[in-house]
DNA sequence: ACTATAAGTAATTGATGAATCACTAACTAG
DNA sequence: CTAGTTAGTGATTCATCAATTACTTATAGT
């Protein structure tokens, strides 16, 4: 298999990254199916032997985005001292911010959808983050570990619009 | 003039009132003008009248959606008391995010919008905002007033998200 | 009554987009 | 060789939507 093999989950993948650019480019409504298509250099409906509907797209889209989160900071707790774990955690999220925008561009539109299989994706990908955290302080003997965790997402939060609105004076300067 | 009369400034009013409901609910770019002429009843190219297109009635509402932050937390500062001027700001944005839920949604949406207009009147009510709350901050002599008013301006972000996925233990329980 | 203007709508248009269908080309096992 | 499977596309379908046009109804001033 060279590399420039095209396998079906190549395909897969090749076609969740164009998606991912897109949506965020453009706006997972308003994106249309070509567009993504066209990003992954393949045809329109060959989209459909992937995903069964845009929407299906959209969450194996997000499902990358949440992994991506979860498993930066799993590597955080587990080679990191305890002592710089939040700062650790800190500089691991920016980094995410600054390599992989559009995968939060995505999460941060997939805030305000209603459909249900969304919003389930995305409680359980923040439940899952939250519960990292948290874990991570306490067991790091952090005092107001539960305070300490809702303040620690909700700069994370901040720190998504600042860079979407290119604000970066929100963040203190 | 009874409460049935229907100037032309009250058709506006109610209008850009659907398009928050509606835009809120359904997305600003799933939402279609009929739903909003609906909500609003009225014929759908009524709509035109009173805005020339669909991203400037999202405009309208954005503004209005601003104004109610921008308003509330003028008003905590002349009345209240500095020594209780967090914790009165923070009651403030509660109040609203309960009451007016849909104009929060809608400001969350906008966030990745990336069309320039609705970019810049984002920053604008952002910075404003964001303005306000650092002089008060300032103002009542409050220790840090930089990044305490970074750290109050996430946690509404995360206020947001909370509310928005009914997550209400991602503030700390 | 009469005319001007404001309030409002039905019908249409032109464009677009998700999803399906019908098909072709290339590889693979026996 | 050939029968079956995998990879892929062009053309079409059916629905939808923002925006326009052309029209009707109501109101107010003279």
């Amino acid at each position: 298999m060279g590399k420039s093999d095209a396998t079906s989950v190549n395909r897969k993948e090749e076609i969740i990254s164009a998606a991912i650019e897109v949506f965020a480019e453009i706006g997972y409504y308003r994106a249309t199916t070509a567009q993504v298509a066209q990003r992954a250099k393949i045809s329109q409906p060959y989209i459909f032997r992937f995903f069964s509907t845009k929407e299906a797209l959209l969450l194996a889209a997000l499902e990358v985005s949440w992994t991506r989160v979860i498993d930066s900071f799993h590597k955080v707790m587990e080679s990191g001292l305890s002592e710089q774990l939040e700062p650790d955690l800190i500089r691991a999220y920016e980094d995410i911010l600054d390599s992989y925008r559009n995968e939060t561009l995505l999460q941060m539109q997939a805030q305000t959808i209603q459909e249900d299989s969304i919003r389930e994706a995305m409680r359980k990908g923040f439940g899952e983050v939250h519960r990292i955290v948290l874990d991570a302080f306490q067991g790091a003997g952090i005092p107001n570990p539960q305070e300490r965790a809702t303040m620690f997402l909700a700069r994370g939060m901040l720190c998504n619009i600042s860079s979407a609105l290119d604000m970066p004076e929100l963040m203190g300067k």
